[in-house]
DNA sequence: CAATAAATGAGAATAAGTCTCATTTTTTAG
DNA sequence: CTAAAAAATGAGACTTATTCTCATTTATTG
């Protein structure tokens, strides 16, 4: 019995694991796999928030060209799994979004530049869709997405606030 | 009867004409009035909705020097009159904002890159603002300001659609 | 495993925005 | 109203983020 659940754990760690590996990733949308791509992705993977891409080419430390990490960032936007947005001070912040991410909106701290992952309510994401069906019918609009940002401090030792 | 009713519409519409214009809101905010400070304010002050910086430099007509305009708009954010964000193609847009215009949020084209100043409703608001009080705690942030962006395509012959 | 197609690296090119500094304009104080 | 001081401007050099070019390398396909 224990065996068998500790297979059938083993089985879910490494489908979970593999779903979410660059390779799987890059074969699932049919991109030809190489490793800038594969680096990009491990480092994005592993980003818990938003970074920026002088953050992303620090990590990289020099191991992807610049101009093929632009290219590679471009592609994963083309297909769709990379989201990309500006932070208050205009700076380029990129975050990898996979088909079964929850959907999200950000935080952003304007001392320290921290960016967070934040979920609102159910009720409030119906609200809001139901805000957005009014929009579509007034304007004439198809509307394909939305984001709420949210502007602030961290105050004192907030621990989500690295520097 | 009528002179009187007369006499107050056109003391309404000066005031409101008044406070509206670039030399009032210059000298509101105590900063000194130059001529590139009125031309920029005068082109944000017609626009009905938010403009990129090239389509300013373009109503300018060369009248403004690209450093100067630059400065102005820093000037404008420093006292806190004008908005910066950025579209989904990463151009940067602009919008005054003043103190008395309604709070309100965007809509944009993805197609003709327009983009529509939309309100939500008072309900909408209200929900944000508790989910917003939630963050703070949670997360032990002052969440100052917050936006609500919208994506999407303005369907055939979208009269806010003008290309 | 060879041929073809795609991706890469290095650095040149572009574009948005900032900076410098000599000149001009605005404000202030008398 | 005017002179002195302070602030803003214009022109163009500079910076920085991103894209482009092209010769070389790496993946994919049959």
């Amino acid at each position: 019995m224990r065996i068998i659940l500790i297979f059938f754990i083993r089985v879910f760690y490494y489908n979970s694991n593999m779903e979410r590996s660059s390779e799987n990733i890059l074969s699932k949308y049919k991109v030809s796999i190489t490793n800038p791509r594969i680096l990009v992705l491990e480092v994005l993977l592993e980003s818990v928030n938003p970074i920026t891409v002088e953050d992303l080419q620090a990590k990289l430390k020099g191991k992807v060209a610049k101009s093929t990490l632009y290219r590679v960032l471009n592609d994963l936007k083309k297909i769709n799994i990379l989201k990309e947005f500006t932070s208050p001070e205009n700076i380029t912040v990129i975050e990898l979004a996979l088909e079964d991410d929850p959907h999200h909106h950000h935080l952003f701290c304007k001392d320290c530049g921290e960016i967070i992952d934040v979920e609102l309510s159910e009720s409030f994401e119906n609200l809001l869709n139901r805000e957005i069906k009014k929009l579509e019918k007034k304007f004439n609009f198809l509307i394909e997405d939305h984001r709420v940002e949210m502007f602030g401090k961290c105050t004192d030792q907030c621990e989500n606030c690295k520097k």
